[in-house]
DNA sequence: TTGTACGCGTTATCAT
DNA sequence: ATGATAACGCGTACAA
């Protein structure tokens, strides 16, 4: 509401010699100076951005776009960008889908890091520029003004697999999540590479479908009790799927881990709390890291390799 | 990127023929209609906003701020009022605070709804105004342009406490949350208040100080186990600290409800998990009512009254 | 230290 | 039916 035209009038000077104050340049005299920044303070002048790029035709705003609000470490996503972001002065908003595609047409913001998987390519890569870099989370982009910021799922997930084969385990089942998704793929994939890797056989009919979501685990852990041909352990693509089986293995009086074994993927918040033995993605970090991607495009010093976030075994007591 | 000059070159034709034919009017011919229109499509034209406000004066973006990363039902919220605003042709922008401030200011927002607690009500009385709204959550400012929108923890609290009577429990222990935060106030009071009426007497010993987080409840029930003086049950003002609390319980080989009963507040993620009794707030709800109560005010249809949304008690089994 | 032209995308007004 | 152009608002830059 106040700019600096109103600062001018109360301070009895030009908006010239505001707007050189507010940006430090030192063709002012102190007294003037001092009296100006005095009046900013008391009724709390903020620039305003848009006169601000109007002119420089630059902003330091960032547009992050998400739009599933059932998964609760978006939050922590949110907040590993803020934390760059503002300690590196660009400002923030936070979209969701519609609302993106307005903002990140308008000239006013200065790259994009998108979430959405409703956000498609064709979308973004007409977007994409020199002059608005964007980052992709979880999916690759081929275009040079896109990067990649995506979890290492793969490296993990064989290293989990091949310590579960060190400690003895020989017949595997696994719940699979959405099959379009990079995540499940390379999950899946890694799993069934480690298995051929030390060539121990993994029947197809062990294989279970699922969509990530809790009753898809735990619809799936039934069909498995009814099976009289329990898998030692069960790989799950996601933590929700394995807490589902779980309800489902304790509801048909098995024991876990005495019974059966079972992983997750995610370190979800519940994992915890059911004791669950799984992978912990940072998450807080993924953000950070994407945002300091972003903001080294904007700044030219550009990174071609798609980056890659690993993450972590979380040993607990689903495992035997 | 692209906009109306564009079109206009593309289809051979003046910004004005443009602009008429974007904003229906009929004073273009059917022909050229059809052919920027068709233009407008395969470029994937939209609007720019800001050029829009700026002939206008007027924009459709709401500012939604908060800060706190840590709650997760935050996304609920964000997801009621993304809902309402988008059924009714607004934009939203979610903002940290600091972000928020400068997008406050400009005059390119229409209206705000305000979570965070930094966010200070001196700043909010100076921006709040007929032509720029603000929607607070879970406080009260006194002040025409600024609304309230509140859980009613009064009256929950008040039926819980009863039919905790009502069941017998005679003997009761508190523990209470962040002691400025109004919402830790009302509880309390309500809880009070309800002993009182029936004639219960409430021992200061038995209220232990907490501020809402796991650690604090877990710190306040070991002293609890220690004061050989175990109330019958133990009210919380929050489902972290009752969970904290039933931790350091069952690490002390108390049963719940067994030998002491829990109850908490907010029917966070975990409360299920752990069957806890508690209050669950409409979050969803309260975003989209939040929103609605803007709109409204923008409109120009002023509802006065502080909006109390009314929350209820999930019976689980940490009550006997 | 001041005056003022300029930049942005869109819309309204007035001409043609 | 279509076009040319001023105006909107805010901050910056450059000449005075």
């Amino acid at each position: 509401m106040v700019g600096i035209k109103d600062i001018a009038k109360m301070a009895g000077v030009s908006v010239s010699t505001v707007s050189n104050v507010i940006n430090g340049r030192k063709n002012v005299g102190k007294e003037t100076r001092e009296r100006i920044l005095q009046i900013c303070e008391e009724v709390g002048y903020q620039p305003n951005l848009i006169g601000k790029s109007l002119k420089s035709g630059k902003t330091n705003t960032i547009v992050f776009n998400f739009s599933d609000f059932e998964r609760n470490f978006y939050l922590k996503i949110i907040k590993g960008i803020n934390d760059y972001l503002s300690e590196n002065g660009f400002d923030l908003i936070v979209c969701t889908t519609s609302s993106s595609k307005n903002f990140m047409r308008n000239n006013f913001a200065r790259g994009a890091i998108v979430l959405d998987k409703k956000m498609d390519n064709e979308f973004l890569v007409s977007v994409a520029d020199e002059q608005f870099p964007i980052v992709v989370m979880d999916r690759i982009v081929n275009n040079d003004y896109i990067q990649s910021v995506i979890v290492e799922n793969y490296t993990v997930m064989s290293e989990l697999v091949q310590t579960l084969i060190n400690k003895g385990f020989r017949n595997f089942g696994y719940i699979g999540g959405i099959e379009s998704s990079l995540d499940h793929q390379e999950r899946f994939q890694a799993f069934t590479d480690t298995l051929k890797n030390n060539n121990i056989p993994f029947q197809r009919t062990h294989y279970y479908f699922g969509d990530f979501t809790e009753e898809s685990g735990y619809r799936a852990a039934n069909i498995i009790t009814l099976s009289n041909n329990l898998p030692e352990i069960l790989v799950c693509s996601n933590d929700n799927m394995a807490i589902g089986a779980m309800k489902a293995l304790k509801e048909s009086n098995y024991s876990v881990p005495g019974d059966i074994s079972v992983t997750g993927f995610d370190d979800a918040t519940a994992a915890e709390t059911y004791e669950l033995t799984t992978v912990a993605i940072p998450r807080y970090e993924s953000g950070y890291l994407a945002a300091k991607e972003l903001v080294e495009m904007i700044q030219g010093t550009r990174n071609k390799d798609i980056f890659k976030i690993s993450a972590k075994i979380k040993w607990r007591n689903t495992v035997k």
